[in-house]
DNA sequence: AGCCCACTGTGCGTTGGCGTACATACGGGG
DNA sequence: CCCCGTATGTACGCCAACGCACAGTGGGCT
């Protein structure tokens, strides 16, 4: 939040933000001092050899809200592994609308296609949470992923994991109000960052959800009157997690499980199989 | 769920079919004779050393119309890679609805959650339309993919193509009428079978594209008011392919330049920028 | 030939979301 | 302290799609 979330007009579908790399070294500088910082859960599950290697190409950055790391089609310069941020991967459809298909915390990667081998983007990756996250080149990483099978092993966990994602959210997009699947979203983003209390103004949701604003309002009003969350001006805050979840579609359920499973499955993939069923 | 979750009603979430593998098996016996005949885009882009090493473990199949391959949370026990027949994946919400997120023919593979290291599928897969494919057993083919560098490349391109169809499918699903949907799937069909005549009733559209039967009979009428298509107790006909074209959403581009592109890119992977600005 | 069933066509009231427009409320900067 | 812009609340007509129900229609099977 080092940036008031909406300065303009409609901010959300191409934010003004400066030259995005450039500023974030400027106040990576002072994050450089304790590099190991980061929290990420991909990295966080290598070996440390592997984790110690890596670090050579690994650079701090702070990502700002509303900043855009890949455009559709344009060519990936870094991969980035978030630790308090978070991103939403968006499919543009027509050439004005977006909705969002993945989001990524610290359970993940941006940039998932590098490892596919691809080096364009097919969705657009806008920092929906800002805070601290590393990021490598994309060169050095494609030699690094040659050279790791560890970190093969788990970024190809974690495509998989996202890939779950996408193909469950096209169906939730498809079949649910909109109270459910912002239910679902907020315990997303819940799920992603420590605080029960984050900024999120309904316009933006309403670019998340691909649906109008006042639709957006119309369902936060049924969930704040159920108590389950409060908002003003851009500050929501979860009250009852245990009910959101109630008011979630199932969705969210089948994609935590399925993380989960990921994560869990590290050492016996094959138990993943109850947990589906 | 080996067994059938709506014998009657609905024909279309389980349609009626014999034991699958097993009839299967009995008509690969004649093709046996010359297991080369399956054209798949993945087998046929791998160099020919390693495409013969990988003959030992592939059996030609016969798909038959609405055999389920995979079901969610089932672990995968062959990858398919289809000829002339057709796989759809589906995404199950709530536990009653399914909706396509991806389709498959001789361009892909079935069972791409193996490459990523899972032995379970997050989706369902069914076939959609009957026709020989290629099969192996999982266990043969992760040691298979281990062995061979170009089949994990190959594969990898695939799943990213496949990854970015599936999200493409998420936005369209949100955002465009049954019509223009409807015109999009049958394009989609049409690229992948030799005909331009295939198999295929109102019902069958209607849970592809999480619509109601009405839905589809309607968008359908207009297609066909507009000589675009013509279509008669289960028979469609593509009259006029590029007026087909006009009439779908740019989301079919979008994708079919996407495969292309990661065909066509196998050299020049960096040309695909201009074509997704 | 006749029957049955799958496939397709049509009608009706309902509804969730759309597009638009305007009204209030908070809060920080001048 | 006032002003203005952002954020939120409310209203109205509209439409695509829904759920349900039922009516033709043609092909295959006995």
């Amino acid at each position: 939040m080092l940036t008031p979330p909406t300065p303009k007009l409609d901010p959300l579908l191409v934010p003004p933000v400066g030259p995005p790399t450039t500023q974030s070294n400027a106040q990576s500088a002072e994050q450089a001092a304790r590099p190991v910082s980061i929290e990420n859960s991909v990295l966080a599950a290598l070996p440390r050899k592997e984790y110690q290697r890596l670090l050579a190409g690994l650079e701090p950055v702070s990502l700002t809200f509303g900043e855009v790391l890949y455009e559709p089609g344009e060519t990936i310069r870094h991969v980035y592994f978030p630790g308090a941020s978070l991103v939403s991967l968006l499919t543009l459809a027509d050439g004005h609308l977006a909705l969002e298909v993945g989001l990524i915390g610290r359970e993940g990667m941006v940039g998932i296609s590098l490892v596919l081998g691809h080096t364009v983007s097919p969705v657009r990756a806008l920092v929906q949470g800002a805070g601290a996250a590393m990021r490598m080149a994309s060169a050095h990483f494609r030699k690094a992923l040659q050279r790791s099978p560890p970190l093969q092993q788990e970024l190809c966990r974690y495509t998989h994991a996202l890939m779950s994602q996408i193909s469950q959210t096209a169906a939730c997009n498809r079949f649910h109000v909109v109270e459910m699947r912002l239910a679902r979203w907020l315990l997303m983003t819940h799920d992603r960052v420590k605080s029960d209390q984050f900024r999120m103004t309904h316009q933006f949701l309403a670019h998340m959800l691909g649906v109008r604003r006042v639709g957006v309002t119309r369902a936060a009003q049924a969930l704040q009157k159920r108590k389950l969350i409060s908002y003003s001006r851009g500050d929501i805050t979860v009250l009852d997690r245990k009910g959101l979840e109630t008011a979630a579609c199932q969705c969210y359920e089948v994609v935590k499980d399925m993380h989960d499973g990921a994560q869990a499955g590290h050492e016996t993939p094959q138990m993943r199989l109850s947990a589906a069923a």
